[in-house]
DNA sequence: TCTGGGGTCCTAGGACCC
DNA sequence: TCTGGGGTCCTAGGACCC
């Protein structure tokens, strides 16, 4: 790992920016929990890995493989049940320690975020003096390693904090950005993924560098160019969710429960921040992998179990009527996924005040089994018709994880 | 052994309005 | 009969991120 090490004077009007991103979290998290498991390849998961050590890491296992192929991998490797709470519970502390230093801080998922610590440097001093502070009091106080990155922008902070895994710190001077960036592969740049990389790599361009002063370097966003400001809380734009189970035939068996099931968590979600959505989308995988969607903007914002249920259903049925299968493999289906996007505020009130539509008395019932929920839990009332789903790969203590503020 | 689940953003074409 | 251009919303697909 290298770093600028040379104390940047800090320029007038110039940005700061960090960010720090937890390293292999919820790994750590197990090998903080449990000092046995420390220095020793392990995975937190089973049929799939959610994620794993650097130990494990240094023999491919990555998330979202296999447990099968992971061990193939790393014979050593140790599996772990996942301790969900205490991922959440943790990462709100870093969290906290994070605005101890800048109320400019803005998460963007469990375990990472950016802080614009441009105001904080007559507190704490210059930027990488703040974000070595930083490390050390989460290392104190929570136990857990974090790298961060330093740089005038968060692309440019993002690309650091990279460089700087695991467990490191990496400043790029504003002076000499292009000195840093240029030997660095294209891959590190925000946005730049499989498929992109690919097509540049077939056009022999490898590293930032070549990009730069190459003809497609409006491809992506200069990383010196961005000039996103650091957002405190942004609020969701959408809320979904998916199930994948293999193949099998869409029976109206299958769709129904499937549906209802994703449709029920959706919503619910919804109705416990009082936000309803106009558009409805639904996604269908085939066996094949191909997928499509297919989507419906009402004029009347949702949020009941039925009304998205219906809905969800006619898509998916049109997109299979839509689909005439050519190929063997798209008789059958692997996923189906819901989402609600253009959402708006629905207080309780306001939906009442609405009047004795369908929709408001469906609301109604929802939400008084919310309520029985919210007492007795999740398990305490199923959704009509949906016995809990046979077919869950993964716990939804980890959905739940992945989930954004509504 | 086929490849999980939560999101964001961008593009492109068509409908529709002025 | 044929013709313009701008703006907004909707739909579908796809790349990408954690």
């Amino acid at each position: 790992m290298f770093a600028y090490t040379a104390v940047v004077a800090p320029l007038a009007g110039v940005p700061f920016i960090l960010h720090a991103d937890l390293d292999a979290f919820y790994a750590s998290v197990e090998q903080l929990l449990d000092p046995q498991l420390r220095g020793r390849p392990i995975a937190v998961g089973g049929g799939v890995v959610l994620a794993a050590s650097y130990e494990a890491k240094r023999y491919g296992v990555q998330g979202g493989m296999s447990g099968v192929r992971a061990r193939q991998l790393c014979p050593g490797l140790t599996f772990v049940h996942g301790h969900f709470s205490e991922y959440q519970r943790l990462a709100d502390e870093v969290m906290a320690v994070f605005a101890d230093f800048t109320p400019a801080v803005q998460r963007i998922s469990i375990d990472e975020a950016f802080l614009d610590v441009s105001g904080s440097i007559h507190l704490f001093g210059p930027p990488p003096a703040i974000a070595q502070q930083l490390r050390a009091r989460v290392r104190e106080q929570v136990g857990l390693p974090v790298s961060v990155g330093v740089a005038r922008t968060k692309s440019l902070a993002k690309i650091a904090s990279q460089v700087a895994k695991p467990d490191g710190m990496v400043l790029i001077d504003p002076e000499h950005e292009r000195e840093f960036l240029d030997p660095l592969p294209v891959g590190l740049i925000w946005g730049i993924g499989p498929v992109t990389r690919q097509q540049l790599a077939d056009r022999g361009i490898h590293t930032i560098g070549q990009l730069a002063d190459s003809p497609w370097h409006p491809l992506a966003t200069a990383p010196t160019d961005d000039t996103r400001r650091v957002r405190a809380n942004p609020r969701a734009g959408s809320v979904g969710a998916q199930s994948a189970f293999g193949r099998r035939f869409p029976t109206d068996e299958l769709l129904t429960s499937v549906l209802g099931h994703l449709a029920d968590r959706v919503a619910g979600r919804l109705r416990a921040k009082q936000r309803a959505g106009r558009t409805v989308t639904v996604r269908v995988r085939f066996a094949s992998m191909r997928a499509v969607t297919r989507s419906r903007t009402t004029a009347d914002p949702i949020a009941t179990n039925l009304t998205l249920t219906e809905m969800a259903l006619a898509l998916v049925r049109q997109a299979l009527a839509d689909a005439s299968p050519t190929h063997v493999d798209e008789h059958q289906i692997s996923l189906l996924a819901i989402s609600v996007s253009k959402l708006v505020d629905q207080p309780a009130l306001q939906l009442q005040l609405l009047g004795p539509n369908t929709d408001s008395a469906r609301w109604a019932v929802d939400h008084s089994l919310d309520a029985v929920r919210q007492r007795f839990g999740r398990a305490a009332v199923g959704y009509a018709g949906v016995a809990l789903s046979p077919m869950r790969s993964v716990p939804d203590e980890f959905r739940e994880l992945a989930e954004h503020e509504l």
